[in-house]
DNA sequence: GGAATATATTACTGGCGGTAAGTACTATGA
DNA sequence: TCATAGTACTTACCGCCAGTAATATATTCC
């Protein structure tokens, strides 16, 4: 409700005529567009519009489809990002450890607390709907799931078992991953580490544990 | 740019006049309009648009909306329909089987399947996009996982373990078959038996037996 | 028969994605 | 140095669609 004197079609600051402006160089380049659109998510959420991404760059936006594209290329630029923070992030916790259940825990947690860092930029990269929504929910998908199913295949080799499984394997946990991680940001109090501990319980030992084991039910 | 004469704004057949037709019954209840909504899914895409639903079933825009509500509305009341479906399809493939291994198996193969028939119905729940995706992809999530949390809680606290897993298993669980299920259906040409073998070997056994560390196991 | 009510359609508004048209600065060649 | 071509912006516009208001016709109640 406040400055809404007349149509403002630019950014408060920084009012700029039409024409090429004084100065050889792009006003702002691909990169600066995308950490526009970043700043402009968090702080509109995940409908954020392209109008309100060019603004928050202090261009307009003609200026966002020729330095990334339409909405979807932006989506999948932040995608992009997003993974490489993710697995960043995965390398991090991960550090010198050995492989094995405390590993494993350390990188659910990890990829627990940076989609919690990174909430809007996720919803947005993740819910560009749409026709073409499968390609791009998988494409994102992809940027993480792929590294780990070559992970896995290495892993199953070596142990002497089919490795084929890689591929359904890497998209599950990684769907897993991302579900429990929405729930957790959501829905749960329960502080990321103990999360964590419960998925790794699941993910390590599996359900076999769980049945009644006996006759019956 | 056939058959653009004058402007046609119902269906070609079946056109009304303005004003309340004669008969006292509504001309379509709820549940036709989400048949029809189903139908236009179907047909044309996640996409579609509410005045596609209408037209498919026969009325107008507005129709849509008095009967159901706005297009999360409907998304949730197909996504209630989907989660009935798996539900459903679960429970008969489970059938007679014992709980274990072989179960799980069976309950899984069934997802893939129902969810393959369902393929642009699923995007059309999971697509929502806009500011409240969040809650609505939970929502969404959550007619699968609360039924599934109960009965892995009753699970844990018959063989004696802690029960608190429950919820975040069950959300995890959902999300990696909802992944793999996605994956498996726009990039993979293997059977869904095997898949679902492949998935229920996860699951049921975990991932303890990969890692090269040691002689673990 | 006429007022009140119910049930539909048509008509409109607002906003947004995407693009075309217009404008001002820079670079190049005589 | 000046004209011409090219570049890098802005404004203006189009089309589509979600959602709602205004309107038209049928039924019900007195």
């Amino acid at each position: 409700m406040e400055s809404d004197d007349r149509v403002e079609p630019m950014t408060d600051r920084a009012r700029r005529r039409p024409g090429r402006p004084a100065g050889r160089e792009h006003v702002v380049d691909r990169e600066r567009v995308l950490d526009a659109a970043e700043r402009a998510i968090a702080q509109y959420g995940a409908g954020v519009s392209i109008e309100a991404i060019a603004r928050e760059a202090g261009v307009t936006k003609p200026i966002v489809y020729a330095r990334v594209g339409k909405r979807t290329e932006v989506s999948d630029a932040l995608a992009q990002r997003l993974a490489d923070r993710l697995m960043e992030a995965a390398a991090v916790a991960i550090g010198t450890r050995r492989a094995g259940r405390t590993q494993l825990a350390a990188m659910i947690r990890s990829n627990l607390e940076t989609l919690a860092a990174h909430r809007e930029l996720f919803l947005f990269v993740s819910g560009g709907a749409s026709e073409e929504m499968p390609q791009r929910t998988l494409f994102l998908a992809s940027q993480s799931a792929k590294p780990m199913a070559d992970q896995i295949a290495v892993w199953r080799k070596a142990a002497g078992l089919d490795p084929s499984v890689a591929m359904a394997w890497a998209y599950g946990l990684v769907g897993l991953l991302n579900m429990a991680s929405l729930w957790w940001i959501n829905e749960s109090d329960l502080p990321a580490e103990r999360v964590a501990e419960q998925l790794a319980d699941l993910l390590w030992s599996g359900l076999a544990g769980i049945t009644p084991a006996r006759p019956a039910q």
